[in-house]
DNA sequence: ACTCGTTTCAAACGTCTGTTTGAAACGGTT
DNA sequence: AACCGTTTCAAACAGACGTTTGAAACGAGT
């Protein structure tokens, strides 16, 4: 890719301004504004607009590649589980922290463009191959349907909370929705997914009597 | 609400071009074009474009009131669940089957305008609510918080495949895509979640296990 | 038939958009 | 210093958009 700091400026402002605004709200103007740079720069390095955001996907994705770290090779699957839970609501669903790049990869996902197949081959298939070969340590009988729909029942409830999440919190109010924090997230998917599978007590049993035994003595 | 017949022709060209395009992407003209009236009957009977937007909106709920059909009280939680699941899918989440009020419906709850107060009382509430009666008469042990997220764990399974289906196709292919028909997702998110909550068996058995034994034998 | 409030219509307005243009500024080469 | 390919710039262009306007058409009440 180029190196170039002038398209380098330009693509990190569209980034921002994209991801911000949508590829409709966002205008060349501000973009080059905020570079910047004079309102043609855009068309001059690009070609147009329609062109520039999809390069603006591809880098922005380029500037997120922390989320994808191998598991160690001794991890047993649950905790395996655990961690991709966490790590996806943390650095994909969780609002406060998002960066414009994660806010441009959603909207991608939501309304995708020609730039998504570069960004599912690069970014978004890695991720969801590595959540299918923890679900087959977990459930090695299931066929690779049952694995799909099963790594999709998972994202599926960590990208709820990213996708809609004005209509949850007017839904449940402020307040309640406040209360399903990062972590509060994480421990109820993972359990709620754990137990789908068989290898975690199911929800009917008490919360309290769940908290207070450990895993490992119910489960052996 | 207004019996008007040139205000009605208006609300649904209107939300037929709001659903298929958004609300910038449909333009007043286009709307007025399909309704057969004068470019400026939108803005002579609702005064601007969010206003019709709104009411189109809110009209297409009231046209969409077909899903909340209250269980029988007769029947057990897990087919209530069953049946919930079913339904949404099917009216909601089914894409060769959406409506465009549907459509319009689902651009409200990932992008919120003032619309979205009146949808969630009158349209979204009332599903969501039965939803966790449903849940919590799997679930008594609960608290509040939890069945709330567990309702969003159910409807996050679901709107997934509403809200990203084409990133989703592009993931595992349009063949396996398709293969994730209707009256498989039914079965396999009730299953997921009655197993979650233990109320079944859990996914971890072999499948074909599974399915030569009914149900009842096994739980008892 | 006339009146008057309501509704429709064609035309235009002002603004914002992506894009184009042609000249100016720059930077290395001869 | 003259040259030339590359990059920047201010200005304008052409089209689409939401909105406004003022007159025409309509319809019920007198």
């Amino acid at each position: 890719m180029s190196h170039d700091p002038t398209k380098l400026r330009l693509l990190e402002a569209a980034g921002e301004e994209f991801a911000s605004k949508g590829f409709d709200g966002a205008t060349i103007r501000a973009i080059c504004d905020r570079a910047g740079m004079n309102l043609a720069a855009v068309n001059y390095h690009f070609g147009d607009k329609e062109n520039l955001y999809e390069q603006a996907v591809v880098h922005a994705h380029r500037c997120d590649m922390t989320l994808l770290v191998e598991p160690e090779a001794d991890e047993t699957p649950e905790s395996a589980l655990r961690d991709h839970i966490s790590k996806f609501l943390e650095h994909v669903v969780a609002l406060e922290r998002a960066t414009w790049q994660q806010v441009l990869m959603l909207r991608e996902m939501v309304n995708p463009t020609r730039a998504s197949e570069t960004l599912v081959r690069e970014a978004i298939r890695p991720r969801f191959e590595r959540l299918c070969r923890i679900l087959r340590r977990l459930c090695p009988e299931a066929d690779e349907r049952r694995i799909q729909a099963l790594a999709f029942s998972v994202v599926g409830q960590c990208l709820h909370y990213k996708l809609a999440p004005s209509i949850s919190m007017r839904l449940i109010g402020p307040d309640a929705f406040a209360r399903l924090d990062l972590e509060y997230l994480t421990d109820h998917i993972t359990r709620f997914t754990l137990a789908a599978l068989g290898h975690e007590l199911p929800f009917d049993l008490s919360e309290s009597v769940h908290k207070a035994l450990s895993q490992k003595e119910l489960m052996g």
